[in-house]
DNA sequence: ATCAGCATGTAAGGCGTTACATGATTCA
DNA sequence: TGAATCATGTAACGCCTTACATGCTGAT
């Protein structure tokens, strides 16, 4: 498994639960998951590729229907690096967020600018809060069901986080009106 | 400006404040705007030779005290740039957390481990927001000088985001061990 | 005298984004 | 019939991390 590549893990994660193309992998990277990590084609399928070379995954070429479609399976392998990748006890999360950067430089432009910034910020956080707060009442129908109370532990955060910010927001908001 | 170089507008925001050199731009993002923002050498230095090459920072060579270095001014081309990205309304706010990947996907292994993993992550918080706390009162000193007030809401930002994620931590333990 | 920290850079290699290329299927 | 979505990939290019290379300064 390549060094740096967190993608490696990410996609045994995903089909420790399932058989999945790379396609549907995508898929799951644009939803629930996207909050935490992102995945491009370019990115996926060259991954698949060579983990298929190195046995952590096997695919099964399925023409059901007319369409070509690859399902990716998990191997005895690609489940041992996982688990081995899950007790490791040292992680790297990170964080990269402009907003902070124009909020940290927001001195060399007029205080209405940093507002605006903060307006921006806040509206967008709205947003993805709604989008999390849908995910965690469909999670709450089917908590009984395997791994469905760890994807439910990831929604909780997202919405933490994001009620978090919003606070922030007005706090900020207030602190820039008021200097 | 390189299209997708953030770290130009990063050193620009610090220049615009006072000159550096690419030593002390280092320092600075690994303090206060490390939690959002990472930089190193082998990122600084090529930015500020082809920023330089712009004309969007000028290098003023001092042998001051016989060590070698080299301050870097912003321009007022450099200047207009950093506002013209301060203002903006678009950003990418970007989280990559792999301790959310290994809850995600915590299914995969003991229960254990899961929860060992959140410790790890809620120790790695604690340490953190002890040192924004450390930021906010020495900031708190100094409101009134210029800028200052722009660094104080990014730290404010840091102590609200770890202070839920503190709360996360309480709560996802509880569920682990209840569940 | 030695070691940590100051100070400036270069080089290799890996990783990821973006755009491109291609074609099938489904639904209105 | 046309558009959106399904589906798999490749190529170029850029960016960043890591390691390397070098030498000075100040404190113990």
């Amino acid at each position: 498994m390549a060094k740096d590549r967190k993608i490696d893990v990410v996609i045994l994660g995903l089909l420790f639960h399932e058989d999945l193309t790379g396609y549907d992998i995508k898929k799951r990277l644009d939803g629930a998951i996207g909050f935490f990590w992102k995945g491009s084609f370019g990115n996926i399928y060259p991954a698949l590729a060579s983990m298929e070379k190195e046995g952590l995954v096997t695919r099964k070429d399925s023409k059901a229907g007319g369409r070509e479609k690859i399902f990716y399976h998990i191997t005895k392998q690609g489940t041992k690096a996982l688990q081995a990748w899950l007790q490791e006890e040292q992680f790297s999360n990170e964080l990269r967020y402009e907003t902070l950067l124009k909020l940290h430089f927001g001195g060399a432009v007029d205080r209405s600018v940093t507002i605006r910034n903060i307006e921006i910020f806040e509206e967008d956080v709205k947003r993805n809060l709604a989008v999390l707060n849908m995910y965690k009442e469909n999670l709450e129908k089917v908590l009984d069901e395997a791994d469905h109370i760890h994807y439910y532990l990831t929604v909780l955060f997202g919405i933490e986080t994001y009620e978090a910010y919003l606070r922030w927001c007005k706090k900020a908001m207030k602190i820039m009106k008021e200097n």
